[in-house]
DNA sequence: CGGCTGATCGTG
DNA sequence: ACGATCAGCCGA
């Protein structure tokens, strides 16, 4: 597949979509595509990996409590609208809000496969990587598809490769024709689930199932 | 593989 | 001071 011909990245899913509370939000966003327009460069990935932060209760939330400061500010604007944060003063990861104005429940989007501008992937990813003994190949061929979803597996690697950074936060993603959800190709049926990562100081959140993963594997071997 | 550790900086 | 991470290294 070459990226010369623009892919067709459909359209924007509509606000309605997102108004359905994280732990609902994070199991539909399974199988959507993320769509980024930089001027004349498309990059978009089908999200496999998602894991919903449920607010003012949720230990592991950076809104837990109510805190309301700068930074989470845009957690608590209505649905679609993207949450992007620095962590480890290194990476970004990307949430998508998902509740009523005022509640600050959001979905982290922690793994996709690309489907377009893996060119443009690629530079960034060599751009941006701090790892010294990564080889990277000449093309994005180089790379097989099991090579690629590894590229971004990890919130702050599908950030880095779509080019996501915190001036993204914000974003209203049922409207902005450069930044935005759009309906998948397939549906998951495969969806398995399992506690949140990197949140054991969470206390008794720590062990909530609020991890979305699609088995891909498993729905293409059962047709 | 599983576990540990350093990098690096905005936020509170 | 610490973190919704990542990559490299170490030992098994």
């Amino acid at each position: 597949m070459t990226d010369r011909i623009p892919p067709r990245t459909g359209s924007p899913l509509p606000r309605d979509f997102f108004l359905c509370g994280g732990l609902n939000l994070a199991r539909s966003l399974l199988g959507k595509v993320l769509v980024r327009r930089e001027g004349d460069r498309i990059s978009s990935c089908v999200i496999t990996e998602t894991e919903a932060y449920m607010g003012v209760t949720d230990r592991a939330s950076h809104a837990w409590g109510g805190r309301r400061t700068a930074r989470t500010e845009t957690m608590y604007r209505a649905g679609g609208v993207s949450y992007v944060y620095l962590i480890y003063g290194l990476y970004a990861c990307m949430n998508v809000t998902s509740a009523q104005e005022g509640n600050p429940e959001a979905v982290l989007i922690r793994a996709g496969v690309p489907l377009s501008g893996r060119d443009v992937m690629l530079e960034r990813l060599k751009r941006t990587s701090r790892a010294k003994k990564t080889v990277f190949p000449e093309s994005p061929e180089g790379w097989s598809g099991e090579e690629w979803a590894g590229r971004l597996r990890g919130p702050g690697r599908l950030c880095a490769a779509m080019g996501i950074t915190r001036a993204d936060n914000g974003r209203e993603l049922f409207s902005d024709p450069d930044f935005y959800l759009a309906e998948g190709c397939e549906v998951p049926k495969t969806v398995l689930t399992g506690p949140r990562i990197g949140i054991d100081y969470a206390g008794e959140d720590r062990d909530r199932p609020w991890r979305f993963v699609w088995d891909r594997e498993a729905d293409l071997s059962r047709e």
